[in-house]
DNA sequence: TGGTTGAACTCCTCTAGACGACTAGGTACG
DNA sequence: CGTACCTAGTCGTCTAGAGGAGTTCAACCA
């Protein structure tokens, strides 16, 4: 059985942060397990002898720090960790094309999960002025937007969505919802445009509404924010990429050279 | 005057959310400019006719999500965004620091900042199992432990702790609290190793309540993890630097070839 | 002038209780 | 046997009120 502990109202510490404290600890060090049940808020009142909301504030700190969910009717558990995953940052090399996989898909089935993409919307549409701006268009320039929502193990682990000069897209399935073997880096290339490198610009910051729901994530899970532009061999910019990542599910690693 | 508008009882939405969703629309539109005071719980409390609770949990919601700070005693203001620094993937580049500045000097007073270092702390200790792994060193070898605070105009942005193997460091100035002109990685080139490149791992979570207090960020703000393993000439891992920044403050950028 | 006091305002924490909604499991009925 | 219902247990939301503590500023006093 769970030490509970007692809380000390001499102290300055109050009593809800107290009560947090013990349960972080508990989780921290592993008694409480993933997936395991906190005790319920009934159980912690009579244990602590405080009021409702006091136990409630305590586990609301908890559900914050990300440390643990709530369900509705049937408690509280300790956040189960999802697989991390390591995108190293070749990922975009042309050999992980040649088979024709686009780079989730080879990056997630070699780390043994099982990739999935859904909510894929393709449109055509002006360039807003930060898009523009790193394609190098004039603003209102058209350009096609790809947004599509990918997944392991059926669970939704990043949205993206790309932005393509219509000038480079034409005439390629580019437009089209599915755009064939090797993804759209793989047509970017068949109309010309070799690809020479890329820049990856990482922040990361809280979920918006939108995001924790096309996330399935909580309020107290933040997200990574990748902006990748790609470039080609003439220094051309032929796609911007903004992709909104499940924090805790990812560790990015980059090589840089010490010149 | 501020439009705090209705709630109705009657949707299925929450009170709480709805003025937690009237607030935030006020917050992104700019009508409530950072900086700005939220109009006080009792005046939401007469407004809505709602009861304290009511009004502070949707100010709660506004807090986890970072958009708002509460300050005891004069009131809750929308966050003023810190300054946001980008750091690009050269910035540890030899030449930068060949006027005697160590990477976070230099780049901060680029950026028009005036940095900071404080709470220094150098010791001398038994490598943990990571850092060994890390640095390729058997298991307990000695290392020495360098962390330290980094700030920009005053305001705290990020804690970094140093580890480097103390066969690399011996009778070098690495273990003194000043490490000299163009900090610890010219003292390491010095001792014979040219550098050659460096990894990264960029990954963001919440901070640990430690991790808030050396920030001065509150529970709503993630933060950014950057460990960096440096690597001499000959292939051999010579410091790792693991790093905790204040997420909103910063964008990383890398480049990297398509190869 | 300069320091202190006090009031008014702010958010912080806690209490005690109410009703609602969701979940899971057992039970009675068809 | 299967369905429908009931119930106990869970968290979600709201009310009404209390005392505490930090901030600000004006009024007061020495």
């Amino acid at each position: 059985m769970l030490d509970l502990g007692t809380i000390d109202r001499t102290v300055d510490r109050p009593p809800y942060r107290q009560i947090a404290d013990i349960l972080r600890q508990h989780i921290e060090r592993g008694r409480l397990a993933p997936g395991e049940q906190l005790p319920s808020e009934a159980a912690m009142i009579d244990h602590y002898g405080v009021a409702r909301m006091t136990v409630r504030e305590a586990i609301k700190e908890l559900r914050t720090e990300g440390l643990v969910v709530a369900q509705h009717g049937k408690g509280v558990f300790v956040r189960s960790a999802p697989p991390v995953r390591r995108l190293a940052s070749d990922r975009f090399a042309r050999r992980h094309r040649q088979d024709g996989k686009s780079a989730f898909l080879a990056e997630a089935e070699a780390a043994g999960h099982v990739p999935g993409v859904d909510q894929i919307r393709v449109t055509n549409e002006a360039a807003s002025a930060e898009v523009a701006e790193r394609l190098g268009l004039k603003p209102r320039e058209r350009v096609i937007v790809r947004s599509r929502r990918y997944l392991a193990d059926g669970r939704p682990v990043e949205v993206a969505t790309s932005y393509i000069p219509e000038s480079i897209a034409k005439g390629t399935a580019i437009a089209e919802v599915n755009t064939g073997p090797g993804g759209i880096y793989a047509r970017i290339e068949e109309a010309g445009h070799e690809l020479a490198r890329f820049t990856e610009e990482v922040s990361a910051r809280m979920p918006s509404p939108d995001e924790r729901k096309a996330l399935e994530i909580g309020s107290g899970s933040p997200v990574l924010t990748l902006v990748r532009t790609a470039f080609d061999t003439k220094g051309r910019a032929v796609e911007v990429c903004d992709t909104v990542k499940v924090a805790t599910s990812f560790v990015l690693e980059y090589d840089v050279p010490a010149k």
